[in-house]
DNA sequence: TCACTTGTGTCATAGTTGTATCATACGATT
DNA sequence: AATCGTATGATACAACTATGACACAAGTGA
């Protein structure tokens, strides 16, 4: 799980990507100004990125950009719009990219993801619709709440996941998952099909394919 | 087959990318300058993805994107290592991603294969008049709407779809899609010819002729 | 033992497929 | 051109098959 550090002096604001990024399976926490923010750096030094704004009261954005630098912790700059001399000397300064307000929640997220990835920080993790798929602790959150998958379960939803859109055929799928010839005509696949359908309320993305298999589809 | 373009100047960079998509299956068009690239698009527009280098002699690759646009085709660029603000810029511009020299083919691959399948490129896919088929999903879209069709319809159009402009015989079109014998004297071809006809509004399409087979027209 | 996972069986239902029937279109023959 | 035999279109229906829903039993590990 990645952890960020959004520092933010409009507490709105700041709040309203708390939120949403918890939900897409982030752990956040918040600074609402720069000194704050220096002293939860400085207290725990694990962010895996930091969200900046850069006009902030007192230590503002360069200053702590600065300061956040030798911790080599990725950083996006939160820019107003228009502020083209902020954002070129925020990028000049050496941050990894910025956002221009207002934004999307989605394009945050999309953009930090980018960044994460290209500084190497990707962890072994799947997402579909609302679901976080932890492959390395083979945990599955749901707008942030864990989601008991049985082993079996897991299987298949990572198999799915990692195949979207695409028609597995049953056998196929079975022989993915039970790693064993598909002797057809039992229930076994059907029911676990349902299993995960049920615990993640996915009746709506696991589609049926009618003598195929099935798709997950969105 | 994806149809990959790669806008490179530095030769050498140019075929060792041509070489190992090549082996990893990607049909590839190779442009040394800007000017190559604009003309080869122009003359061939079936890319499915290009891969574009920024620093291009006379046109660069900014130039390019926005020639590139208007065709939707995604891009990759590839930017020099630290050029940050050519990477901000290229993304901003509409670029899917960009990837920083030195690169890895295999990073360069897995980026291919992520932008292909955001845009929906799948490989799989037949289209023919306002319908396109995925092979990989089986399902058809017709003008953006889904059509359901089922297993034996689905596989009909498939053939129908890859045999054009061709008769294909009754009993050959029964044995391809029943996968047994045609036994004839049943009405089961027609039937299923004509739900194809009737879901799709093809009437005007899908021609029958007469004592031989059908032929999809167009 | 208990709690949990996993596989299988049964039944109901829904969707698919093949066939029969009748109507219409085609083409050869006169 | 008229006629006739045959092929195909259209439709309805019956048979079939796949899947969902559920319950339960066997297996497994704490």
């Amino acid at each position: 799980m990645y952890n960020i550090l959004i520092v933010e002096d409009d507490e709105a604001i700041a709040n309203l990507l708390y939120v949403e990024l918890k939900d897409a399976g982030y752990d956040c926490t918040c600074a609402y100004d720069g000194k704050c923010a220096a002293d939860i750096l400085e207290e725990k030094m694990d962010f895996d990125l930091v969200l900046l704004d850069i006009m902030l009261p007192e230590i503002d954005g360069y200053e702590l950009l600065e300061y956040i630098k030798p911790m080599e912790i990725p950083v996006i700059f939160l820019t107003a719009k228009g502020a083209l001399k902020e954002r070129i000397q925020g990028l000049n300064m050496g941050a990894d990219d910025y956002i221009v307000k207002p934004f999307q929640t989605g394009e945050v997220i999309a953009r930090m993801a980018a960044v994460l990835r290209r500084c190497g920080k990707s962890i072994n993790q799947l997402t579909f619709s609302d679901v976080i798929v932890d492959l390395e602790s083979r945990k599955v959150l749901q707008n942030s709440l864990e989601i008991e998958l049985t082993m079996k379960e897991f299987d298949l939803l990572v198999d799915l996941i990692q195949n979207r859109n695409i028609v597995q055929q049953r056998d196929k799928l079975y022989e993915k998952v039970w790693k064993q010839p598909f002797m057809g005509d039992t229930r076994t696949l059907d029911t676990h099909i349902q299993r995960l359908r049920k615990k993640l309320g996915w009746e709506k993305y696991i589609k049926t394919v009618f003598r195929i298999g099935y798709r997950l589809e969105g």
